[in-house]
DNA sequence: CTTTTTGGTGAAACCGGTTACAAAGATTAA
DNA sequence: TTAATCTTTGTAACCGGTTTCACCAAAAAG
């Protein structure tokens, strides 16, 4: 049988309030009675109800995590700046994952919300007006991260992809480079958008052609796409939008005997660990994946504890890192 | 203001009991009824309140996972598998990592039990008899996950380490190597035990030379630890416990001008992402994650529901998978 | 030596649900 | 027509905590 609040005030010979008193570190429980209680609470190896708690206090000390998917090697690193600092905020923390899609996403949001979590960090695949008026009528806390629309009433921590992937094509343009393809992530997804576009922008300012093929997220996709526009011309140089994508494009042009960088250059966006491992080592934008996932707890906390009034929207600084491709 | 059960029932024009009945499907409220209270929860927006109705039923639909690093590419695909399953269920994950520090791992149980989890998966660091004596005395199901000691009284799933290790390194001596190295995990993690174990057994019944370095599971230390066995000699072949040092130790191959098999074949453990992408792709032993996740839900759910008595003890399929390395 | 203040404690209400039980109305059997 | 039964609904107790408020004893003030 479980122990409950009653039987440590038994046990010890005092009443609930009290017991809840000494749990709480209500200072003014006189030091001889709280000695006691503590004791019987060792004793019977009593753990207070959680669920009782929140309750009664109306809080929850969870935050949910709802992000595209953990198996791409992206987002473990947001999830863990997420995880340890939200425990040490003294928060627990749920995670689902919606492989982009709205429906699910819309599904785990509501659940999150019926498990009556303290707000929500939310990766989002699609956010439109529509789903924005929805999540505000949950009058939940929200954190957007990473990917969002310009003007949402939330806040928001991420980079500034658009100017990171204009200086990453500049770079390459800058280093001659004057047939360059961009490798773009799904079209409705916020960040691949803007990559999308600052990569548009910077071809078209300077007089050169575009080539943009949309896939999806992964080390197949940029696989297959590469495979594809080299089936029809051979670019000097691949900008793609993560390097999952990159890496599958490195892997298609060498298949073909053209070599990194020599032939084709290849740059990717957000520097996961592999980026680091293949061979040649992929050049990419290093995104502070882990620095992202510790601001939005912080935000989202403040907002929790009512601290904030107006959106805030942060973005972090990212680092262009030439490796050798 | 929140919308209580009291509310709908207001606005409906009927008891609070009623509307619980309706929100848990009770067969027998009247049509017409049913329909005023849904109608009423529509208008209201009301979404019960989880504390409240786990706290009445005593019960709980979350789970808690706690494992080592979810950065570590191995365990966001167990992860997922979890987290679907878990889903599936309809329940709720929690997740922690503990960095394979048995103090934290300690701290994350206790405080999960504290927020009355159903269950917990564990993928343990390190678990020996006082650790699960402990374990025993929350009273909560676990399940034990890829590593855990030979006679523990819970569930386990994993796939069979010693086996596959031992295929493994047989393998490589099929092939006509002699001079084999074994890269080994920290040396009080179960799986590694396991692995250098059957290393050192295979390595000794075809009176080998042994030659082991104990490391961290990381690429890093891959990389460290290979660069001080080619320091001093050149093995032909080197069996990695996992693939990230496998993937390390191939750089410092590679960084000394050696060829991958030619000169130094090397075998990793897992089949991550990553094994297939690195060049030349890494041979490894193909361990189902997802699976292991998916079953590991289904153990502990069905202990959760009491549906259970004894122990099982699940193993996995495994498989080598020859790539080029 | 009263009177007021202070500090510590317990009783009871409350958080928002679930559920055993009683009761009332409708239906069926006698 | 009346008794027996079945449905449907409401009342109230309960889950395990927190917290307001009243109360009492001891200390401080008058």
């Amino acid at each position: 049988m479980k122990v409950t609040i009653m039987d440590v005030a038994n046990h010890a010979n005092v009443s609930k309030a009290t017991v809840s008193r000494v749990i709480n570190h209500n200072p003014k429980v006189a030091n001889e009675i709280r000695k006691r209680v503590l004791q019987s609470i060792k004793e019977l190896g009593y753990r207070p109800n959680a669920f009782a708690r929140n309750l009664a206090n109306n809080s929850s000390n969870v935050i949910g995590l709802i992000l595209p998917d953990i198996t791409n090697p992206y987002f473990p690193v947001i999830a863990r700046g997420i995880e340890d600092a939200a425990h040490q905020e003294g928060f627990s923390l749920f995670i689902s994952n919606t492989d982009n899609s709205p429906d699910i996403e819309q599904e785990y949001i509501q659940k999150m919300a019926g498990q009556q979590v303290g707000g929500i960090i939310l990766i989002s695949s699609i956010l439109d007006e529509e789903k924005v008026n929805e999540l505000c009528e949950l009058k939940i806390p929200f954190v957007l991260c990473d990917r969002f629309l310009a003007d949402t009433p939330f806040d928001t921590v991420s980079i500034d992809h658009y100017t990171a992937s204009y200086e990453a094509v500049l770079h390459l343009i800058g280093n001659g480079h004057r047939k360059i393809c961009h490798l773009s992530g799904p079209s409705l997804v916020q960040s691949a958008e803007m990559r999308r576009q600052a990569y548009s922008d910077a071809i078209q300012e300077h007089n050169l052609e575009p080539c943009i093929r949309v896939g999806e997220f992964s080390y197949e996709s940029g696989y297959q796409l590469m495979t594809s526009i080299l089936k029809e011309s051979t670019p000097t140089a691949v900008f793609a939008a993560n390097d999952l994508m990159a890496l599958g494009a490195m892997n298609a042009i060498q298949e073909q005997n053209l070599k990194i960088p020599q032939d084709i250059s290849v740059i990717g966006c957000d520097d996961i660990l592999f980026a680091q491992m293949s061979t040649p080592k992929l050049s990419t934008i290093s995104v502070p994946a882990y620095q992202i996932g510790v601001k939005a707890v912080g935000m989202l906390v403040e907002r929790i504890k009512g601290k904030k009034s107006a959106a805030e929207n942060l973005l972090l600084e990212h680092e262009f890192i030439q490796r050798e491709s």
